[in-house]
DNA sequence: TATGTAATGTTATAATATAACAAACTGAGT
DNA sequence: ACTCAGTTTGTTATATTATAACATTACATA
C-alpha cells in the first residue's frame, strides 16, 4: 500500500470533508488555494483514487465520493442509493445482490472487473 | 401508448440498426443528412425514448441503447455487461437482484425509482 | 375554433473529460 | 552516490457531453 502523493491527499481530503459527492470542478474550486489550476491535476489524482477503492465515483452523477467503507476496498461491487429530492447519497453493502449477480454473469460466461450499481428514487428522510 | 413524432422516430430508428451503443453525438451525424443540426433534438428525442424504456444509458460510457428486451418495459431495472475488450455491450434480465436489491433498500427504507446495473468486465468471446 | 400541452428549431454556452509533451520526482538495484 | 524505469507533475489546448433560453410550430380535443 503506497503512500499518497500530494495531489491524491489533497483530493482525497476535500471529499472526506465533504458531506456530498462533489464534481472534479467542485473539487478544483475547493484546490485553486492548494495552488492547483488544471482539471487534469484532479482527475489524476481521482484516477489513482478509485484504482484503489478510496473514491468511487457515481457514473450517473458524473460526481465522486469518499469511501470509508472497509469491506469495500477489495471488492469489485459498489452500490448507491441517490435520493433525488434531496440529493443524499448513501454507499450499502450488496453482497448478496454481488453474489448473485457474479453466478448470473457466470452463467453467461462472462468475468466480472467491476460493477456499478446505483438505485434512484426517495430516501427515508423525503417520503 | 403515443405514437413516436419524427425526431424520436429517427433517433430509435439509428440507434436500432446499430449493432453498438452510441454517443448522442454520434446519433447526431447519422442524421445530419435527415436534417438535423443541433444536439438538442436529439437529447430531447433520447429523453422520450428512455421515459417510455425503448432506450437506455449506458451511464458508465454516456451512450446510449436501444432495448427490444420485452421484458424490460414496465420494469425499473436494467442490467448490462460491458465487454471492456471488445466493447459489446449485453443487457441482461436481472429480475433476481431486481427482487433483492428492491428487498433490501425498503428494509433501508428507500423507494426505488429507477436502477442502473453496469458491469465491466470481459466477455466469453474475449476471454 | 379556441386552448393547452408537447415538440421543434436555433443559437449560445455550460459542464465534464482527455491529448500531448516536457519536466521533476521516486524507488530499486548496482 | 548513480542510473534507470516508472510514475507523478505542470501546463496549454482541445475534445466530448449536456443544457439554457426563447421564439415558433404542431396537434389533440373540448
Amino acid at each position: 500500500m503506497k503512500a499518497l502523493t500530494r495531489n491524491q491527499e489533497l483530493v482525497l481530503d476535500v471529499l472526506q470533508r465533504s458531506a456530498r459527492q462533489m464534481s472534479a470542478y467542485d473539487i478544483l474550486d475547493k484546490l485553486r488555494p492548494e495552488g492547483l489550476k488544471a482539471p487534469l491535476q484532479v482527475y489524476r489524482a481521482l484516477e489513482k483514487l478509485m484504482e484503489i477503492q478510496l473514491v468511487h465515483k457515481l457514473e450517473s452523477l458524473n460526481a465522486f465520493v469518499s469511501c470509508n467503507h472497509k469491506s469495500c476496498h477489495g471488492s469489485d461491487m459498489t452500490a448507491f442509493t441517490i435520493c433525488q429530492d434531496c440529493g443524499a447519497v448513501n454507499e450499502f453493502s450488496a453482497d448478496g445482490v454481488a453474489a448473485l449477480l457474479k453466478r448470473q454473469s457466470v452463467g453467461e460466461g462472462f468475468k466480472i472487473y467491476q460493477t456499478a450499481i446505483e438505485i434512484k428514487g426517495t430516501c427515508a428522510r423525503c417520503m
